[in-house]
DNA sequence: TATAAAAATGAATGAACGTTCATTTATTTT
DNA sequence: AAAATAAATGAACGTTCATTCATTTTTATA
């Protein structure tokens, strides 16, 4: 069975509640900035007891870290199946929304992945470099499909992929629940945007 | 006269140095990571030397950033002056240019900027902020017009100016001088993703 | 309910932190 | 050159840091 909340023994609750705790505290104050000692205030328990847990600090960014990136792999991959027979533009869109819902949803987690890459060491950056790389490549594989079917225009794949990516993660940095928009209007605005600055039926501006 | 690198006195020598020492280990290792020893290390000096310069470890943050925000504003206005008479998109391109320019110039004050945010205190990030929103109120005041005079399409100004500061800033995080493509490479890219994003001559898509 | 395992405690570790200080050395001004 | 100012030293301040550990308490298992 798959483990709910109420299911979890008191161990595995704590290992969560941590996670969550560190993450917050992570992305409000950043990893440097946190300490242990805070983490634990946030549970009610004593900072040693976090290490009946986990091992150190940085491995408790490090989970936070990849489990986010293999959740967002994952999560696409279910997707990219129904994606075979579907046009460039539809699975450009399809990406996109994907994109966008995931980032609204998992926002604490995406700026947490922006911002703390540095505070890994040199093996976990690597981990967790790749995954970004691997997430990196789909979008560039997606926009050099229609590129090469015309269906999407636009001068190099990596500096274009890396553009839209930041665009859309620029969300994470002021996206939060109360806000004057929806997310149905914020993923409206945008796809908008992101699928003019590569769409074909247009002339090329100088 | 203005001072340059030569005619300093040894004490603003030493400022400046520590402002660039500081600002380097900053954007590699993140505010908090940073202690006062390294950045004085870097000048050769003891850290304590330091507070000959600046009250405090606050301070230097504070200055780089306000410093930055200071120099970007003042530079738009003096390029402004000559937008009076020109068309919307001249203007937008200038700007967009202008913001690519500044980024791929200073690119490690940017990255400050949009890190460190958060290592400010309650008074420095007001003063920062207040900057900052000055900033992207120009963006969206330059979309409006375009609006108005039905030379841009977009839904939302807000939303639209963060996308495309978000889209730019992003190449704060990956750009440095050794890189595959030119700087011209680099402005023509971006201009066209985002100067496309909220053109006109195209029917809207859905 | 008895027993083993897991989890939490609270004190202690040594190291590092930003900052201060009395003092010395270097630079600038008179 | 003398006097005044600025800059740097190196040790020390009190605090906090991540982590360790012997011990006790809680939870899960049999």
């Amino acid at each position: 069975m798959k483990p709910t909340a109420s299911n979890l023994s008191k161990g595995k609750k704590t290992a969560k509640g941590l996670l969550i705790a560190a993450r917050d505290l992570f992305v409000l104050n950043g990893y440097a900035a946190v300490s242990m000692r805070e983490i634990a205030l946030k549970l009610g328990i004593n900072a040693g007891a976090i290490y009946n847990h986990f091992p150190s600090k940085q491995e408790i960014l490090f989970r936070l870290l990849e489990d986010h990136m293999l959740e967002l792999l994952e999560q696409w991959y279910i997707l990219e199946v129904e994606c075979s027979k579907l046009s460039d533009r539809v699975i450009f869109k399809k990406f996109v929304n994907f994109h966008i819902n995931f980032h609204i949803d998992k926002s604490k987690e995406v700026f947490l992945s922006y911002m703390e890459l540095r505070s890994l060491d040199r093996q976990n950056l690597q981990k967790i470099s790749r995954l970004r790389d691997e997430y990196e490549g789909i979008l560039q594989n997606i926009l050099l499909a229609g590129k090469k079917n015309q269906n999407l225009n636009f001068d190099d794949s990596q500096i274009t992929a890396k553009a839209i990516l930041g665009m859309l993660s620029s969300l994470s940095h002021w996206y939060h629940q109360k806000g004057r928009l929806g997310t149905e209007d914020i993923r409206t605005i945008y796809w908008h945007l992101i699928f003019n600055s590569v769409r074909t039926d247009r002339k090329r501006n100088v």
